[in-house]
Parts: C-alpha cells; sequence; structure tokens
DNA sequence: CCTTATCTTTACGTTCACGTAAACTTCCGT
DNA sequence: ACGGAAGTTTACGTGAACGTAAAGATAAGG
C-alpha cells in the first residue's frame, strides 16, 4: 500500500499539491478545476507537458476559492466571471512589472488605472446586489414581525378561555 | 388590424392579463411562465380546462416579480425556490382561514406558527448571503484603495521631470 | 361572422456546468 | 524496479432552465 499525503519535497511551505488535493481543500472535485482551466478561470502552467500532472501552490488554491466565492456570491455565469476576472490578471501583472523596476511610469500608471476600472466595475455589481439584498432582509423582517404579532393576538385571545397552549416555544429571532 | 392592449373587462382595477402581458410585464417570456406553473411554482387556475388561454390577475404577477426576485437574489434552483416559498402559500392559507372566522385558534396558531418558521429559514438564508457579501465589499474596498494610494505615487514621483500625465482622470469612487 | 394576433399543447433542441466512463500514464513509496 | 493510487485525455451523458418549432385553438376588434 502507498498512501500518499500531500507530497512533500522538502521544508515546510512548498507542499506541491496534486489536483485530488486541490479539489478536496476547497470542496469540489478534478473534474470542475479542469473545466475551470479550460474555460481560462484559471491559468495554466506552461511548463506542464501533455499527459504529465497538474501541480498547484497554496496561491492556486487560494484563486480558486476567489473563483468559487465570486461565482457562488455574484450568482454569474463563469463566462462572466472569466471577464470580471480580468481584473486579478491585471493586478498581478501590475505586481510581476512592479517587481522588475525597469518600467516606465506611463505604463505602470495605465496597468494600474486599468486594474481600478476592474475593481470599480466589481464593487458596483457588489453594492447593487448587496442593497438589494437588504430591502429583501428589511421586507422578510416586517413580515416577521407581523406574524409574530398576529400570534401574540391568538394567544391573548386564548389566555381567557384556557391556560395558553404549551406547544414548543420557538419563538426567537434567528442569531444575527 | 386588432391590436390588443392588456384587454379591459369593465372598469379600472380588474385588467384580466394574459400570459404575453405578464412576460413582459416582469422581462420573460411565456415560455418561462408556463414552466414555473409546472414545477408549481405559480398556481395553476383551477377553473381552466386544457386549451383555454391562461389569464392573470395584479396579485400573480407580483408573486412572479417575487419569485424571479428571489431566484436572483437567493441563487437557489426552481425546487429549492419552491419548497422555500412554501412560506407563502402558508401564509397565504392563513389569510383565508383568517377570513372565515370559524376555525379555532388552536388551528390558527399552528398555521402561523409554521408560516414563522419558514420566514426564518428565509431570513437567515438572506442574511447569510448577505454578510458574505458585506465582506467581500469590505474587501475589494480595500484593495481598491490600494490601487488608488498606488496610482497617486506614480504621479507623485513624475510630478518631478514633467507635468503629470493628462489622462483622463476617472478616480472617483463609484456611486454608492 | 371573419380575421388575426396571441395563446395552447406537444415535443424536440440547446446551453451551462459539470458527471462519468474508458484506456492509458505518471509518480511516489517501498 | 515496481505496484498501485491518483492523474491524464477524450468523449459521451446529464440535469436544470429554458428556447424553438409545429399544428392547431381562442378571443376580441371590426
Amino acid at each position: 500500500m502507498a498512501a500518499r499525503g500531500p507530497s512533500s519535497s522538502g521544508g515546510t511551505g512548498k507542499v506541491s499539491l496534486r489536483i485530488g488535493d486541490v479539489a478536496r481543500a476547497v470542496g469540489t472535485t478534478p473534474r470542475t478545476i479542469r473545466y475551470y482551466e479550460e474555460l481560462g478561470l484559471l491559468p495554466e502552467s506552461p511548463q506542464r507537458a501533455s499527459g504529465r500532472h497538474r501541480i498547484y501552490s497554496e496561491q492556486e488554491v487560494e484563486r480558486l476559492r476567489e473563483v468559487m466565492r465570486l461565482k457562488e456570491l455574484l450568482g454569474v455565469t463563469l463566462e462572466e466571471l472569466k471577464t470580471l476576472l480580468s481584473a486579478e490578471e491585471a493586478r498581478a501583472e501590475v505586481r510581476a512589472q512592479l517587481r522588475r523596476e525597469d518600467v516606465d511610469a506611463g505604463r505602470r500608471r495605465e496597468l494600474l488605472t486599468q486594474a481600478l476600472g476592474h475593481i470599480d466595475r466589481q464593487l458596483e455589481l457588489v453594492r447593487h446586489r448587496g442593497a438589494e439584498l437588504a430591502r429583501l432582509e428589511a421586507e422578510l423582517s416586517e413580515t416577521r414581525k407581523r406574524a409574530r404579532r398576529k400570534i401574540r393576538e391568538v394567544d391573548a385571545r386564548e389566555a381567557g378561555s384556557f391556560p395558553p397552549p404549551g406547544e414548543l416555544d420557538d419563538a426567537r429571532e434567528p442569531a444575527r
């Protein structure tokens, strides 16, 4: 038997994860990861010849987590998500270029400004949805209050005739 | 030519809408409406014989709007949505039974309590998503601030050599 | 009554986001 | 060196949520 936890190469830190490890880590399947890569949501390492195993770093795990989170929260298609995430790529490029000091300020400013635009688009989307959700929450709370009032009314009305119904008193507010 | 706006029967108020009118009103298609009815998300009028046109009241338009809103905001499947919406049905039944005074208080309380439970489930879901969205928004704002700071840094650095780049200064915060 | 836009049912088609199976490979522990 | 778990590509399958087409029926305006 050859049990094979996330294979370590040397000291702590670099762990060289394989697709199954990553899938388990973020709660999905290898198929999904390959699919996302195919769509361009995840970068394909260029130094991987066809047939060889994919290997991932903790960074890429984070990226995948972010992708899934955005998909879940924004409810957009993977294609839309891809264009939305071009911001991350821009920022990645910015970081890469910032490391090498040889890029002129004009170019740098351009990249940064572009990234800012993408961020703003995301922000707008998120805020819009947030606002709508807030409205929904407010409405639901209102409805809830009315329901509770009605229940109390019934209880009060019956309090005269015979002791109040001893049903489970599960009328606490759901934890905020 | 026989143009036919939402056909009115008599005085203002009752307008007897047809499926196409409803679809246009809420921004969807007749097919979708029939589909939702098939799934049980919308009630099928029992007094409609096969083949006759479906007619809708303003109330049902509202219901449909609500369904679409929840689907959009909560990102759940139509089947999940259906179970979630049993709350509305329960509340509808409550209202119906409240009109006829002949239901005993015990039954009434039971219905109300049940409805309350459903509302709480919805609330919890909405709040959870709201919280996650808020977190996302906070993170994005933070990222945005950092990006802006970097841009200002570049601009400041260049301010000495020659006049700052006159690119479109589109760096205003996206409207709250 | 007739016309015609709109609707009805039935049924097959489509897109998205993966699932699943098959036939090999790769890689790691021993 | 090797055995086997996990990976690879390729390709077909699937469920959800509708789209679309066909063949006819309905419901007002004129």
